[in-house]
DNA sequence: TCACTAACGGGTCTGTGGTTCCGTTAGTGA
DNA sequence: TCACTAACGGAACCACAGACCCGTTAGTGA
């Protein structure tokens, strides 16, 4: 803690970056299976077929890990469509993300980063990190709308985005409910329309 | 397991409700304080001044207390107010729930209830019963909606209210994006934009 | 009021997640 | 290509969450 240098930062290169390389995708498939409850340090490491002292000196604690994994998730991103229209590019979006927490890989890995996050501070950084990264990606989509008069100057496109990922979460995670191709294209539907009637239009001009 | 009996329920008049009573609101305070993950049955024993035995053998696991704490939580009901407006209503709704969740023992108790239901299917069960409840006492002021003409015949009232919540839990665990009443009055406002427009219109008159 | 036994609880034991030690392997710079 | 040392990894070690045993307390029905 106090004597500086983390393992890993001196000599980042060839053994290190494998290493870090087969112990991230060792996790993400942990998570995947047990949950980020049933996950321990040892059993990622014997994925990985690397020692499991090296594990928790480099890493140290489970939430450590899956801030890791995050930054680096965060570094690979997916290229969004264009449509044409608002309520076309929202409901790519919309469906994206539906199909991707309804893969049965994908959103188990999603509940556990989550759940991670709910418990540590640094944990949950990395997640608003990766959100904010995603939600940047979509962004321009709303731009362009107002370019075109679809929604109104001063339209925050952060908050359009968010609103459109916001219901299939709360499926995910509280209510339990059908996570469905309908019910992307209704959560698509009602950001557009709020976004339209000028509920995303921020007045000081500052952004969240 | 397979000779029947649960502990707690041939006799679940006076001590063993008593017992019951302290050992959650024990474990309402521990999530509260330690989060889901720093979470261990014997120390809930020793706040709740019972011995550990007990908790182990009437809840078993950590999510086992959970779920039950879930139940207990969804029987005691908080009222909701009615504006005349379906905006009104769901502004007062959608703070309600803001100010739930900015509270730093309610954000963080349910933030850990959340997280404990990602890893488990009976407290994962427990945790939609809760909503279900919640959701369904802000039902009406939809319903009374559509008889005033505001939104159209065949709107869903469940999936309003759930459009409400959606946002202000997307802030809480995912985007960490701040959570004041602006936020909280503009998920309302976006939600009953997109209920008049029909968004949440249900065609087959089935609902979820 | 009394007998019956469900449910509690102190004490002890154990499996395992996590730490430490120290020898080995392999990046890195000259 | 060689010396230096960062980083790895097997093995022994430790602490503690959770299981178990068995005697005690107190609901419940007659």
């Amino acid at each position: 803690m106090t004597d500086g240098v983390e393992p890993g930062t001196v000599r980042p290169g060839g053994r290190t970056a494998r290493v870090r390389e087969a112990v991230l995708r060792a996790a993400e498939d942990a998570l995947t299976e047990q949950g980020f409850t049933g996950l321990d340090l040892a059993d990622v490491a014997r994925r990985a077929q690397v020692g499991k002292t090296t594990v928790y000196r480099r890493w140290g604690t489970v939430t450590g890990l899956v801030a890791d994994l995050l930054q680096d998730m965060a570094e690979q991103s997916a290229p969004r469509s264009e449509t044409g229209s608002l309520l076309g590019d929202l409901t790519a979006n919309a469906r994206l993300v539906q199909r991707t927490l309804t893969d049965p890989r994908q959103g188990a890995l999603f509940k556990a980063l989550i759940a991670a996050a709910t418990g540590d501070v640094k944990t949950a950084a990395a997640l608003h990190r990766f959100y904010d990264i995603r939600v940047r990606e979509w962004a321009p989509c709303v731009r362009q709308a107002v370019e075109r008069g679809e929604v109104p100057e001063g339209t925050d496109p952060h908050d359009v985005i968010r609103a459109v990922s916001a219901p299939l979460y709360y499926h995910l995670l509280i209510s339990g409910g059908r996570l469905d191709e309908p019910t992307a294209d209704r959560a698509a539907e009602a950001a557009a329309m709020a976004a339209r009637a000028g509920v995303f239009v921020r007045v000081g001009g500052k952004h969240a």
